[in-house]
DNA sequence: AGGCTCTACTAAACCGGTTTAGTCAACACG
DNA sequence: CGTGTTGACTAAACCGGTTTAGTAGAGCCT
């Protein structure tokens, strides 16, 4: 009883009360309203037209089992009206009822970088043919925002995480995919280079040529590849009896995307006056600048020393000379990582503890290396 | 009368009509529930946990005028409340309501490439700082992509688009800004290079050089700038009383993003036989091609040959030798398109006419250009 | 006692879909 | 004649906010 007496004034108050009723007396009168034309059609519009429910169209369209015992004709119908009004479900409502916004956030540190829209590429290609779109943010190491960042995606609906050389620390309930980032959280699925092998390619290639004198430039401390591939070499030094000498490892400084960095440390390396045959980049980015380094110094490349990049950015093959380096396949890497995601998204009982997925590295062997020189006291002796 | 008989059975028929009463009364009693802990705090447990509606939530935490009346004392209640239970509120829902998105839509020929991601720099710049995200979207040129992205673009309730480099000639209900597009249609912004000063600086400098046999590289037909720069030169030459030889004009052929197009390109007309004492290619990537391809039939550059790009890409200052080029200030222009869409956006009544904004190019004179030398015969004995 | 003004809030419509739990008429069956 | 069953469809809850129109109650005036 009180209940009736507290919901009559609902009925009264209700600035349009009535207005439903009426639209389903017209539609019981079959009168097809053409929608007025304003903006977009939605559901409702078609509905009126078709003196139907809205409910009747979403079921047909998105080809419920519960329109089963909709009679064909009623279906074609409502298809028809569709296609002639070229309706299209609003998005934003959709995602707001099926808590689905076919969305992927991407944090890279820089869009503009080779590195990071190379992997974007992959993730692209994979993402767009499955029909999500992802939103991207750079955060340019700096650490508030790479703090930031995950939680503003989040709020944006997006259903997972892509985050490609950025440390990852933090717990997030959506699915994570690292791409060569320092992950020690558990719980987030990580894509790989296998730095062992990579390591070994480019050693065994130098040490095949007769280099037995090698210098490396480490990657700066905040890049998240720099401790693992380094560890990497010195393993795979070991193994092939090569020693590293400390004079001859210099590390990258600077946060600057250009050549410029390895140039720099190039110089300092070569003022040391150590000798050495063959030098170790970090990228191929610190490669170009180191080369432009020792040429200024009167080396040659490869006659004097034998440089080796990494990466294979495009540029790579068409520098003078062009570089020999260690390819990461980043298309591809961009492409698991999404693979990835979609499938935690979509089995989220699967792939729920840490997985890491290495990809292979590949030796590009073009001009900057070659067998050390036998008139290599030549070299030296100008040198000194 | 029947107003009423039509409207009752609806309350008869409400599967769970008096849950709300229940909440309301609730509230009365001050019965203040702390939310169950299951997912994200909604705006509702909010409301429930303070004894309040969640209009008053929504009035306060937006610092809604309406909300003046409302004393500052239950005003901290709810910011308090707020903090303490981390409230978000539901982006998705939001816009349906406000029918904003805080999204645009960007389209490029391809992410990984290094014009499209120089650009897209720029807009996440401006637009990340103005609290807008964006949608990417690749077409690698393909006409039907071209056609279909922007409608899928707009149905993911997109608020504007950013066309980079794509021929536009639909029509749409967004504000768009194209980046050096083709833009046929009216109503879009574009953003353009100075392509007349730019031809200008690049022909000066290889004139002033001594220069008067020079070859061109135009682009690909299907890049948007081909034609436009194209015109430039022909009217900067004549301006300069240079002649243009059509033996010496060569064009860019296939999609590759390697500089082997311009490589393929030089040699055939390396082939031709006809004498020229500099190249201007269409871009960096093609004149490091042409670069090389010159070496190989015994060209110095730039002793024999200069040679002047386009874009100044990152590689360029780092070629060997280091390259001569017209500098776009891509990222620039792409902070300026993002300014212009979201102006366009909050203010639609200005800008609704076609503008075109031009943004000056920049000579960089590197190591890849040098004036004509006395020595130029003896090239030329060599060549033939 | 009634009317007026304020203050402090709230009900409920609304955005535009999806989805569950029904309704209702017609027919079949015992 | 009552009782299932089925076919065709719909009401309304729901997602989670925003926003408009309005209410209840207190204080003041006359």
């Amino acid at each position: 009883m009180d209940f009736v007496a507290l919901s009559i004034p609902k009925l009264l108050f209700r600035p349009n009360a009535g207005v439903y009723t009426a639209r389903v007396r017209a539609r019981k009168e079959k009168r097809h309203v053409l929608p007025p034309q304003n903006g977009p059609v939605s559901q409702r519009m078609l509905a009126d037209y078709l003196g139907l429910s809205s409910a009747t169209i979403s079921l047909v369209l998105n080809g419920s089992p519960v329109a089963d015992s909709i009679p064909q004709k009623t279906k074609d119908r409502v298809f028809a009206a569709a296609r002639n009004f070229n309706y299209r479900p609003n998005f934003v409502a959709r995602s707001l009822r099926t808590q689905r916004s076919y969305m992927i956030g991407v944090l890279v540190p820089e869009v503009s970088e080779g590195y990071a829209s190379a992997v974007m590429g992959g993730i692209e290609d994979q993402l767009l043919q499955e029909g999500y779109f992802y939103l991207v943010a750079s955060h340019r190491h700096m650490p508030d925002l790479i703090e930031e960042y995950p939680q503003v995606l989040q709020r944006r609906s997006v259903e997972g995480l892509i985050a490609v050389d950025t440390p990852w620390t933090q717990q997030i309930s959506i699915p994570v995919v690292s791409v060569s980032g320092r992950g020690k959280s558990k719980g987030i699925t990580q894509i790989v280079l296998d730095h062992e092998r990579a390591a070994e390619l480019a050693l065994e290639h130098l040490y095949h040529l007769g280099h037995r004198r090698v210098a490396f430039i480490k990657g700066q401390s905040f890049s998240s590849d720099t401790e693992i591939r380094w560890n990497a070499i010195v393993k795979a030094a070991k193994r092939l009896g090569l020693e590293i000498r400390s004079e001859l490892v210099v590390q990258l400084e600077g946060d600057s995307p250009s050549p410029e960095v390895g140039y720099g440390v190039t110089h300092k390396l070569l003022a040391t006056r150590e000798d050495f045959t063959a030098l170790f980049a970090f990228n191929d980015i610190s490669a170009i600048g180191s080369i432009r380094a020792l040429r200024e110094n009167g080396y040659r490349v490869p006659e004097d020393v034998s440089v080796v990049g990494f990466d294979d950015i495009q540029s790579a093959a068409f520098q003078n000379p062009a570089l020999t380096t260690v390819r990461q396949p980043l298309r591809r890497m961009g492409r698991l990582a999404a693979e990835n995601v979609l499938s935690s998204i979509t089995a989220p009982s699967a792939h729920k503890s840490s997985r890491r997925i290495m990809v292979e590295p590949e030796l590009v062997v073009r001009e900057s290396t070659c067998a050390v020189s036998t008139r290599k006291p030549g070299r030296s002796r100008r040198n000194r």
